[in-house]
DNA sequence: ATCGTAAGCATGTAAACACTTGCTTATATC
DNA sequence: GATATAAGCAAGTGTTTACATGCTTACGAT
C-alpha cells in the first residue's frame, strides 16, 4: 500500500467516523482501524487528530461536485426541477456529515463553517438565477430572490436532514416530496408550471 | 437549597451544557459546577449521566409551550403570520439544542427523536389547519397540505438554525425574512394576502 | 437535645483518550 | 546486495472521564 493510498484511506475513514460519531467520538484508534492501518501510522501522516479531521473535511468539500444552473434561465420549471433533485440528492447523501458539523457549531464554529461553505456558493448561484429570471420577465418581480432561495433550499435541507429522526413528518416518498415542493415554489414565484 | 431546587438546577445545567457541548462534552464535573453543587450530589440525584441528560431533555420538552393555530381558519394570512413568527422565535431560542440533538442522531437516535417530538405535533396541527382551510375554500385545493407544512416549517427551521454558521446566506434581518417567506408561502397555497 | 436527611469534601478506581518511543519488518530503488 | 523509506508492533505517558467510598457538616422536625 503506497504512501498516498494510506493517506487517502485515513482521510476517508476520518470523514466517515466524524460524520457518524462527531469529533469526540471519532477516536484515533477507530479511525486507524477503519482505515486498516496502525494507529501510529496515523500520527506519522498527520501531526495530530485535529489536523487530520480538518484535512478530511477540506478534501471532501473540495471534491464535491454539484449541478450548475444555466447562466440564462430558459424553462424555469424544468431547470429548477433538475436542480432541486440534484441538490436534494447531495444533501441526503451528506446528511450525517451535515448534521454532525452543525451539531458541533457551538464547540467548533470554524470547522462547521468550513463544511457549510459549499452551500453558500450554491445559494448565491440560485439567487443570481432567480434575479436574472425576474429581469427577463420569466417570474414575478414581487418577491426577494435571496428570500426565495432560502425558502427552496431550506425546504430541501430540512427534508433531507429530518427524514431519519422524524419519518412521520414526511408521509410521501422523497421523489414526490420534491415534486410537491417545486409545484408550490413555482406558484410562489409566479412561474408558469411545467407541462 | 431544598432537594427539588438542586434537582432543578442540575436539569437546567445539564440542558445548557448538552446544548453547547453535546453529551460527550457535557461532563458530570462541568454540569455539577454549572449547577453550583458537588459532583457527588449529582450522582445522589441521578443514577448516572445518561439518565440525567434524558430527564433534562424530557423536562424541557414537556414544558415547551407553543402558539396554537385556530381550529377553524379565518384570516389565513394574519393567522399564519402570527404562527410563523412564534414558531421561528422558538426555533431560534432552541437552536443550539436542536443542532446538537440532530448532530447526535447517528449515535443516539432515541434521544434525538425525543427532542424532535414536539415538532411532529406542531406539524400535524399546521397540516390540519391547511386541510381545513382547503375545505373551506380559503386556499387553493391544488397542493398537498403535508408538503406545504414541510415547506413552511422547513424554511423557518433552516433559517433559525443556519443563521449562525452561514450569516452570508441571510442578508436580511429575521423579522423581514419571515415577512418574505410568508408572502411567498401565501402565494404558493393560493391564499389572499393580508392587507 | 436528638436524629434523619441531604449536602459537602477528599480521595480512589478503572477505563479511554491523544500521543510517544523504541524497535522490527517489508519493499522498492540503485 | 546495500540503503532508504514507510509500515507494523508492543509498551508506555499523562490526562480526563464516569462513578464509588468514607467521612463530615448543616439543618429541620420531633
Amino acid at each position: 500500500m503506497g504512501v498516498s493510498e494510506v493517506r487517502e484511506s485515513l482521510l476517508k475513514a476520518a470523514l466517515k467516523l466524524f460524520a457518524e460519531h462527531g469529533s469526540r467520538g471519532a477516536t484515533t484508534r477507530r479511525i486507524a482501524q477503519e482505515a486498516g492501518v496502525n494507529e501510529v501510522t496515523l500520527f506519522r501522516h498527520f501531526p495530530n487528530k485535529q489536523t487530520l479531521l480538518h484535512a478530511a473535511l477540506h478534501a471532501f468539500v473540495e471534491q464535491t461536485p454539484y449541478l450548475r444552473l444555466p447562466d440564462t434561465p430558459g424553462d424555469v420549471a424544468t431547470e429548477l426541477d433538475a436542480w432541486a433533485r440534484d441538490h436534494h440528492k447531495h444533501l441526503h447523501r451528506m446528511r450525517a456529515l451535515i448534521r454532525t458539523s452543525m451539531g458541533e457549531f457551538e464547540e467548533n464554529p470554524e470547522q462547521c463553517k468550513q463544511a457549510m461553505c459549499v452551500s453558500i456558493n450554491i445559494a448565491n448561484e440560485l439567487t443570481d438565477y432567480l434575479t436574472t429570471a425576474q429581469k427577463a420577465g420569466l417570474v414575478a418581480d414581487t418577491f426577494t430572490p435571496s428570500a426565495a432561495t432560502s425558502m427552496l433550499m431550506g425546504t430541501l435541507f430540512s427534508d433531507a436532514l429530518s427524514r431519519d429522526p422524524m419519518p412521520e413528518r414526511f408521509p410521501y416518498p422523497m421523489r414526490d416530496g420534491i415534486t410537491h415542493y417545486l409545484q408550490l415554489f413555482l406558484r410562489a414565484i409566479g412561474a408558469r408550471e411545467g407541462k
